[in-house]
Order: structure tokens, then C-alpha cells, then sequence
DNA sequence: AAGCTATTTCGATAAATCTAGAATTAAGCC
DNA sequence: GGCTTAATTCTAGATTTATCGAAATAGCTT
């Protein structure tokens, strides 16, 4: 059994890359049917190797998950695991600062 | 100049390991003026180097600050940047998502 | 200054990570 | 079946990280 705080490590560490990020990025701005992995090759400029490798990592993660479609392989983001996250890291990690701002406004404006 | 991204993903990965994050949850619960290294190492039972070199990585991604006080060394938590971060995580991880449920609460219980 | 305590820095080793070319699998199409 | 596209897995080398004992530093205290 994996404690709450080896699995939160582990996801901050998979997000702890900045082209694992910059993936994760794109993935949630993507369709919500998911990203190509082809085309995230294509817009981060990175070899297909690497790529499937960072992917693989945010998926063991829980981060993200895959869905085929014909030869295509459809990465979209689990905002589940993701609220889980930043709801543990909020409470975990800035709670507990006395005088704290409201929270962060959560779904308005992205370029 | 570091990116956003870049800088993100130093302070995330910071945050990924568990030890670390131990360490932030102490230091984020202790005193506001910031907790002694020395009693970090009793309650998680780890050689005082290993502490020593876990409190550098947080130091150096700005998630944490020190202060002398006589021989010891005080580490307490930078909302600022610990907010700052989670602001990021979510505008740019969790917005995105549709039908997003409300923001976390701020800073409500804790154990 | 000598001694004591708190903590870091040094040094060394084992393990994990990152990167990417080459080979491989998976699926559709003629 | 054979060809093409999409993406992964294999393999390997370079770099980084994690760990921790031993030695060094910083600051009291007497």
C-alpha cells in the first residue's frame, strides 16, 4: 500500500520536468476526446522516443491516460487525479499560513 | 532568465519525493518563526545529512527560507512562492477541464 | 581557548533519470 | 500479404539524484 504522501510525491515528481509540463499543458488546453501523441511530437519539437518516454511517466503517474483510435494513440488529462493533487498539495502544504489569501480562481481566462 | 515553466518545474520537482514533502508538511505546520533542522531530524528519523541536503533542494527552488538563531538553523515555509505555485499548477493543469467543481478550501482543518 | 552542540559540507557509492537512435509492434489500406 | 503511418519498446551512454558516514564550520558557554 502507497501512502497519500508517496503517491503525491510521486505525481509533483512527474510534473517536476519542464517538458513533462509543457505535455501536460498542451494535453489540458487539448480536446477533451485527448491529444495525439503525433501531435504533441510535433508542437514541443521533440524526438517520438523521448516523448513516449515523458508520456509514459505522466500516465504511470495517474496524470494522464490513453485511449487508442485507430493507429493514433489519444493522450487526455484525468482532472480527477489532478484536483486530488492540488487539493492535497493546497491543504497539505499552505494551509497552515495563518492570514491566507482567497483561493485561486479555479476555470476562467487561458490564453 | 528561467522560464515559467522551467521555474515550475524545479519547485515541483522539489516537491516530488517524499522525504521532501514530509519535510515541507513539518515546516509548514511548525512556528511561523521556522523549525529548527534539529527537530525535523528527530521526528523523521533521518541522518542529519541527508536532512541537510533535502532542505538545500527545497532552499534552493525558494520553497523554504532559513534563519540563524544561536547555533541553530530555522527553516520555515515562502507562502508567497508555495501560492504563487499552486496558482500556476491550477491555471494552468486543472483549468482547462470543463465542468470544474469549486476551488479547494483555503485553509480549513487539518489534523 | 577549550569544549560542546547544531548543522553543513565533503567524499564516495549506488541507483534512478534523461536522451535519443534503432528496432519493433499495432492498425489501417491497397 | 505487403506497404505506410503512428507510436512504443529496446538499448546504451551521459548525467543527475539519493544516501550517509566522516570531517569541517558556526556559534554558544565557561
Amino acid at each position: 500500500m502507497t501512502g497519500r504522501v508517496e503517491q503525491a510525491a510521486e505525481r509533483l515528481k512527474a510534473l517536476g520536468h519542464p517538458v513533462r509540463l509543457a505535455i501536460l499543458r498542451r494535453v489540458v488546453q487539448g480536446p477533451e476526446a485527448g491529444t495525439p501523441a503525433g501531435e504533441l511530437q510535433s508542437r514541443l519539437d521533440i524526438p517520438a522516443s523521448t516523448l513516449s518516454h515523458h508520456l509514459a511517466t505522466l500516465a504511470d503517474a495517474g496524470l494522464v491516460q490513453v485511449a487508442r483510435e485507430g493507429t493514433t494513440l489519444r493522450y487526455r488529462a484525468d482532472f480527477g487525479v489532478l484536483h486530488a493533487l492540488t487539493d492535497y498539495l493546497w491543504q497539505d502544504c499552505c494551509a497552515g499560513g495563518a492570514a491566507e489569501p482567497p483561493p485561486p480562481s479555479p476555470c476562467c481566462d487561458r490564453d
